[in-house]
DNA sequence: GAAGATTGATGAATCAATCTTT
DNA sequence: AAAGATTGATTCATCAATCTTC
């Protein structure tokens, strides 16, 4: 990591954008290059963290979807849908997470196109312990209040939601865990 | 890119946490998890922009910080701390912008230590052209008013501040751009 | 033909180690 | 010894193409 700035880089990168063009598209480029940064900054903590549980935040991620489904297994495709991330990088994922014990393929029941991907007991014992330091940081996000935090959420739902990763329904039912 | 969901899958996994775990965890988890998404659908959707012009949002944003420049030319140290990449980041995305022709290394006048890279005329164009590609799509801030997208630049400056990007000193005079 | 998953290749980011210059 | 940059290796994510099953 670099030294420190003696002033913020987004600040001026708006200074500079002003002079250069129109005011109007200086909030979109600040916000935009804001979370760029914030993403980076929050990956690395987490993954600080959770490197020690031989745990990636995106196997993380996975290995807490199965914990939660019902019968500790989900086919490969569902998780891609709820991660949204493509189906090449679930493969890459449930490979890690099964070289490590923590989750294995089982055949689907019915349709032998579908494999499921099925927390193991060690499985469940990393994705406690890994949870307790992530909250013991709280997800690193210090120092943010729970109402910034709050708020942060609700504006960048508005962005899933016109990128089309739901369909704003109605209250929205329990999520079906198996197929 | 999957499906669309019938729910929000972030909702979605804080009424998983609420039930398992304690509530104060859930509003971080939320956000956090938003960020990365938000980071995801941002970081896909200006690629898409800048592609056609031979870009990343990487090489992008160091191909400005050249146009921003004084003499049009930086150290490659200096591109790092301003972008917040590691060293070896700064040699891959000089290394593309130099095999298209938008930037050259070349030698630092006192120092042999240091390489400047410096923005070619081909790269001015590029930069611009680029630029009103990402301004015509509000850098993909769609469907964010000014004043949310400015919310979230001010909300996210008190994390990046936390982590050490810059240190809050005074109205931070204009930055150095030349050794 | 379409759905589900995998393989192989590409681009980006970090880390450790190396090399030159100060 | 320390600063600046590069190389090589590793990890992760995406894309195109392939394979099996429905």
């Amino acid at each position: 990591m670099p030294a420190p700035l003696d002033f913020d880089p987004i600040e001026e990168a708006g200074r500079q954008w002003q002079e250069r063009w129109d005011e109007r598209f200086v909030a979109p480029m600040k916000a935009v290059t804001s979370v760029m940064r914030v993403q980076q900054i929050w990956l690395a903590e987490m993954n600080e963290a959770l490197a020690p549980h031989g745990l990636t935040f995106a196997r993380y991620e996975a290995l807490m979807l199965l914990c939660f489904a019902r019968k500790g297994a989900l086919p490969l495709g569902k998780i891609g849908s709820r991660l949204q991330v493509h189906p090449t990088s679930v493969t890459n994922v449930i490979d890690g997470l099964e070289s490590d014990g923590l989750a294995r393929r089982v055949a689907h029941p019915s349709d032998r196109r579908t494999t499921l991907a099925e927390i193991t007991a060690n499985g469940r014992r990393v994705a406690k312990a890994a949870t307790a330091d992530l909250h013991a940081i709280n997800f690193a996000t210090e120092p943010l209040s729970e109402a910034e935090l709050t708020a942060l959420t609700t504006v960048l739902r508005k962005v899933r939601a016109a990128a089309g990763d739901f369909s704003e329904t109605t209250g929205a039912a329990a999520a079906a865990d198996n197929p």
